[in-house]
Parts: C-alpha cells; structure tokens; sequence
DNA sequence: CGCGAATATCTTGATGTCAAGACACTTGAA
DNA sequence: TTCAAGTGTCTTGACATCAAGATATTCGCG
C-alpha cells in the first residue's frame, strides 16, 4: 500500500530530477510516523489523565527500579530532552505528588528524583495500555519482520546514543 | 552496537518479567530517533537561519510544483499538524515575505498560501543541506538495508496516512 | 593545597503547539 | 428553495519546550 511518503517522493522526483532524494524514503517516514505514534499516544494516555511527558519521566524512574530515583541528568538522557524542560517537569509532577525531589547525599549539586507509591501505581497500569497500543499498531508484521525492523533501526540509533553529543 | 533502547528494554525485562516489551523494540526507536533527526535538523537548519517548522512548510509547497501553491488543509496532511498551528505558521511565514495568502477563487471559506520567489529559493538551497545530512546518518546502511527498512515502515505508515482520523 | 575548568541543576524570556470552539461558507436532501 | 449538517479556516487561552546563561559544587592538575 502507498503511504504519503511515497507521494512525497514521487513529487520531489517531479520538481527537483536533479537531487536524489532516496534518503526520504526512509527518515521522512521515521519522523512522520513519530508524529502518528504521538497522537494516539495522548489519545490513549487522556484517558487515564496522563500526558505522554508524564509518562516518559514516570516510567523512566519505574524502569531503575526500587528505590526508583534517578537524578535529573539521567533523566535528561533517557527523555532527550533540555535540563530546563526536565526541571519544570519534575516541578509540576511533584506538584502532582507523583515524584518527589530529594538531596544527593553525594554530591551537594546534585538532585534525586524518586517516584511516589502513587507515581509507581501509574507507571505500572500506563504501561501495559500503552503495550496493548503498539501491539496493534504492530499487527501488521510478523515475528520476524519485527526483528528485522528493530536491528536496522538500531544501527542507526547506537552512534546518535553512544557518542553523545 | 548496543542503543539505549537495548538498555530500556532489559531494565523493564527485569523489573516486570510479567510483560511483553517486544513492541518497544520497534516503537521506541522510532520515537527516541525522531527525536535525534529533530535536534539534528535544528541544528542544521540554524546556520541557514531556518526552523524546521518553516522548512516543512515551505518544502510542502515547493512539491506541489509551479504555481507553488496549497491549502491551509492540504498543508495540514502534509504537516501532522493542528489547523491553530498552521494558521500561526502562515501568519509568520507572510511577515517574513517567504509565503502569502490568496483567496480560494472556488470557495469563499477557503484560502491559498503560495510560496513567494525568495520562500522558493529558501525552499530549494535547504533541501539539498537536508539530504546531504540524511545521506550521512543513514551511511552506515546498505542500498539493499536502506530499501528493506524504508518498506517495513512503509507497512506501519500505510493504515494512519490511509485510514485517517 | 589551591585554583581554574568541568559538572549539575535551575532560571529566564521568547516562542511554538495544542484543544476547543467560533465563524463563514457550501452542500445535499426534501 | 430552504435549511440543517458538513467543511475550511481562524481565534483564544493554557501550557510545554528550547536556548542561553546563572549559580553552586566538585574535580584535577600543578
């Protein structure tokens, strides 16, 4: 079946015969269907309450496991996003008593974050409907086309994770 | 090479052995490498002091081949996004003489953005800056590896760009 | 040991995005 | 022909994000 990206394509192929656009095929698909996972993520999320950047951070701190805290630098590296964003984020999730701020007994920079009972509670049930989710937006392929997708988008996410920027 | 999402996906395997976390493999790639092309591409765009919200506008209309010109609701299916933004992103494109409005000649509620010649010139310099970026993130690939991947996430886009909300 | 560079987090100000709904025009069925 | 439902765009208000820089603390070299 045809998707927009290949209508996209054909017409660069149309305007601009010159350039090769091939690398399109595959990253304008990548952030486009980005865009597509968002909505239906905060679709599926609006009806437990949740927004997709609480449950990033929720889950985030759920993943380290008890005592479920990490400082705010780690989490900057597993959201991908600024330290002024995450600042604000644990501001209004500890507003929400789902997170709560703690000293670093280590370095007196530093910050824990840990999540509450209350935060873990919803890490936990969001997760599971979010799976229920990309189950069915997976359906479409089998096992192993599924691996295979996953190995290639890993070659080209391992140099933007491991050499950092 | 291990990415980040090898790391995600061991911690939730040891912390609820109970769930399937297969369809993160996928999915969260997706997302987390978006989220590198984005900042990637902002960085780019900068040094030709372009936003990428401007970029995809502005692309999305230089496609549509001579007289360059678009609705509001073609640019939304284009853009993935809300009609808000998109007014807001016209408005600002027509005080930077990039695009302008013209009315529907067909349809009084409608309108037609069109690309001014500097919004085309704009256009055409940064797509090639784009491409030769894309080139250089997808290098690790093969031309067969690059076709197989751009086919498997067709098979994901497909059923949102086809069956829409 | 002492100090300059590095690190961790937060603050600030500008801006872009979304959801919801308002408004104007068009369409189609009776 | 008429009007109710549909469509296309814009408005509004709340809010999340980013870049840049401030502040406090730690680290490492001499």
């Amino acid at each position: 079946m045809e998707d927009e990206v290949d209508r996209l394509v054909a017409a660069w192929r149309r305007e601009r015969p010159d350039l090769d656009v091939e690398p399109l095929e595959v990253l304008s698909r990548v952030s486009r269907l980005a865009r597509h996972l968002d909505r239906a993520r905060r679709i599926a999320f609006s009806e437990h309450n949740l927004e997709p950047w609480e449950f990033d951070v929720l889950t985030s701190l759920r993943r380290a496991g008890a005592p479920y805290q990490l400082s705010p630098g780690q989490l900057l590296t597993q959201t991908l996003v600024t330290s002024g964003t995450m600042t604000n984020r644990i501001d209004r999730l500890t507003k929400k008593n789902l997170v709560e701020r703690l000293p670093d007994p280590s370095d007196r920079r530093g910050v824990l974050v840990r999540l509450t009972a209350e935060g873990r509670d919803k890490a936990d049930q969001s997760l599971a409907g979010l799976l229920d989710q990309e189950r069915a937006i997976l359906g479409e392929l089998s096992r192993h086309q599924r691996a295979e997708l996953a190995g290639l988008l890993r070659q080209l996410t391992a140099p933007f994770d491991n050499i950092p920027t």
